[in-house]
DNA sequence: TGAATGTTTGACCAAATGGTCAGGAACACG
DNA sequence: CGTGTTCCTGACCATTTGGTCAAACATTCA
């Protein structure tokens, strides 16, 4: 065991510049690498090369390469969850519904790593993630879902399953982020971003499904 | 190089009836694997033991790991567009829509191995499937939006945009094979089979979409 | 300035992994 | 039955990969 360097010490903060700047860089390189070749795919030197840094000095920095997959992914839910966490109850229903569905899509536009990052996880049966998912997603979703339900019953938004229609939001959202590729191929390079036509879509898509 | 084997004969049937079933276990063991980890997550080992073969008998059968992939992968794309091939221009639009839903659900449902192979790949960039998604599924999906817009520029189903609508077909649905993890975490013990419900909210969400 | 602390690296290791090969076992068939 | 072919395996190999370590190099600050 290696038992110098800052990933000994469960440090609650990097202490140092030279550890932020290098922490960073780090969690940067493994998000491009992880999010492209998912966690067995990657391996440590394409991390370390992607981030400036020789092997052994990334091992410096974390423990293993289990490690930074972890961090990675602990961070990530949290600002994965932000835009539901965000949903007002007492906000207009259609229009709150709407904003978290475009929310949501702006992230996979804007974080396609992170997206690709949780995807590979749930695919690969989120052994990683299941603590997490449990207690930490489920009982947001059921909160929301709640929350959804009531407009429903007040017939403030058409009759549909809480937890399918959030459902409904993720695919469709991260869908352009996931499956990236596939979207682009099929548009062709008539439609270069593919992201105003959908936010449209979207939008439509849920005005008519939700009015009532 | 290893110049015995039926796999070095480009076969263009199995011969013999043990080589008719090892080659289906194989393959059947490959997709397990392969789409529970990732290409560059399963080891020819796991894929041998699955199978009950010894690994230099797997390697008797196929020539390398990369081999049975690409099998995999290209006997995939057939069946996975079959539903939308059979999608009837002649037919009732919102009837031929719908049942285009409900069979790429059912896929989701029969296929989750098969659906999770193809998510993985095109995650990871799609490289083994580029060349066949621009010159099979492409055209496939044009030549269908083509109909689509005819139907709508004929006011039979209301305005969308064909290629979007696709698009939510697909991950509307696959989504419940991709990320199923998730969604049977978040519904809980509640609700252990989330196919009904989710047909129920995707006939639901498809019909208010586009009933003129 | 110099000692303590923090950072970096070349060389190295053990395990895992994709693949090979020589030869033995099982089978088909005249 | 025998002989040619198909099928199977133990032993082996080269490469990749995650990780270690001693020692050199920087930085900080009294």
């Amino acid at each position: 065991m290696n038992e110098t360097g800052p990933s000994s010490r469960i440090p609650t903060q990097p202490r140092t510049r030279i550890q932020r700047r290098n922490h960073k860089a780090i969690l940067d390189a493994a998000l491009d690498v992880f999010s492209a070749r998912g966690f067995r795919g990657a391996t440590v030197d394409q991390i370390a090369l992607a981030s400036g840094l020789s092997k052994p000095n990334l091992l410096y920095y974390f423990p293993s390469k289990e490690a930074i997959h972890q961090q990675l992914l602990s961070e990530l839910l949290d600002i994965w969850l932000d835009p539901l966490r965000a949903l007002d109850p007492e906000g207009d229903p259609i229009s709150e519904i709407l904003a978290y569905v475009r929310r949501k899509l702006e992230m996979s536009r804007q974080m396609p790593r992170e997206s690709r990052l949780f995807a590979n996880e749930v695919l690969q049966g989120g052994t990683h993630l299941s603590d997490t998912l449990s207690k930490v997603l489920k009982p947001l979703v059921d909160e929301k879902a709640d929350v959804i339900r009531r407009w429903s019953d007040e017939g403030r938004i058409a009759a549909v399953h809480p937890h399918h229609l959030i459902f409904s939001i993720w695919s469709l959202t991260q869908h352009y982020a996931d499956f990236d590729v596939q979207v682009r191929t099929v548009l062709g390079n008539a439609e270069p971003d593919p992201f105003p036509e959908a936010e449209k879509y979207l939008v439509t898509l849920f005005t008519r499904l939700l009015t009532p």
